[in-house]
DNA sequence: AGTATACAGGACTGACACGGTCCTGATTCC
DNA sequence: GGAATCAGGACCGTGTCAGTCCTGTATACT
């Protein structure tokens, strides 16, 4: 299915509800109970996401976690870095040596196309985006038609 | 990692392999020898793929399997949707209410843009593409650009 | 100073999907 | 008729993921 981790998905629900408030110190419990989420998760992932360098937290009474930059300057692609490692759908990332098919797989190489291809679909939406909800979801379902991706390599 | 399955990955393979050389039958186990992939695994695929419509399938001695359609006419897309299902990164597919936190979960479809974008990255990629490999690779290395990417929706 | 609050960083566990194997039919060519 | 080959399952071990919990450390308030 190509699927995130659940993890993924709960730090961009997090990230996304921290940025409809930015510049307000949240704790785990609170968030965990604005987002109707398990807070032992939810502590986790704020962990995670601290240590990565996309929140900032302050400790003691009244501590709590808030953004650490202005959410238009969040991609996703940093934040599933953050949370999954790289972003590579297929094993091999890049083209280096570290397949043991390398040798004789035909399709060496030509993988990261489709990796870069999803990178640039995830770097090119910003965390605000996932907030603002202006537009009235202008019937978007296009698939079929000719594909509006340029792959530039 | 947000990594397709194995299955997929081999499928994806198999076929690369075939379109290398179109109008041949070629059986299983020629198949899983050519490309170094366990045979009982190749079986199960290309049986999958037969029945996805994505391969013709001929029995009896002297029997094996086809691309039933030019390399140039299969696109990633299906390949991908034939061994996965739905290309779908997130749990909750469209805009419907399958999702259990849909009422008070803040990205609620939100997600179907990167959806979308990723669907349309696999859709822009034929299999006849992932065979030819005529230039050499120019350094198409650019993450962290002004993604080239233009999401209509 | 002392204490309550909240983050930091792990170890730990059950459930489940995935990778891989194998067996029993149906179909075609020689 | 017999051999080769596909068709369609059932089956199982393993690894990863979702989720929990425990111990330590830093901060604010009294
Ligand atoms: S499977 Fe790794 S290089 Fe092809
Ligand atoms: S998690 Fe399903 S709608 Fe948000």
């Amino acid at each position: 299915m190509i699927r995130i981790t659940k993890q993924t998905d709960y730090g961009i629900v997090l990230l996304t509800h921290l940025a409809g408030a930015p510049e307000r110190h949240v704790n785990a419990p609170e968030l965990a109970g604005e987002t109707h989420l398990p807070l032992p998760m939810v502590s986790k992932i704020l962990k995670i996401l601290v240590r990565e360098g996309l929140l900032a937290s302050h400790r003691g009474v009244k501590g709590g976690y808030s953004l650490s930059r202005p959410p238009g300057a969040i991609s996703m692609a940093e934040v599933v870095t953050a949370l999954e490692g790289p972003i590579a759908i297929t094993e091999c990332i890049d083209d280096n040596g570290g397949c043991e098919h390398s040798t004789a797989c035909a399709v060496r190489g030509r993988w990261h196309r489709i990796n870069t291809a999803l990178r640039e679909a995830l770097a090119g939406i910003s965390l605000a985006e996932m907030t603002d909800a202006p537009r009235p979801e202008p019937k978007l379902v296009t698939l079929g038609g000719r594909p509006a991706l340029a792959i530039t390599a």
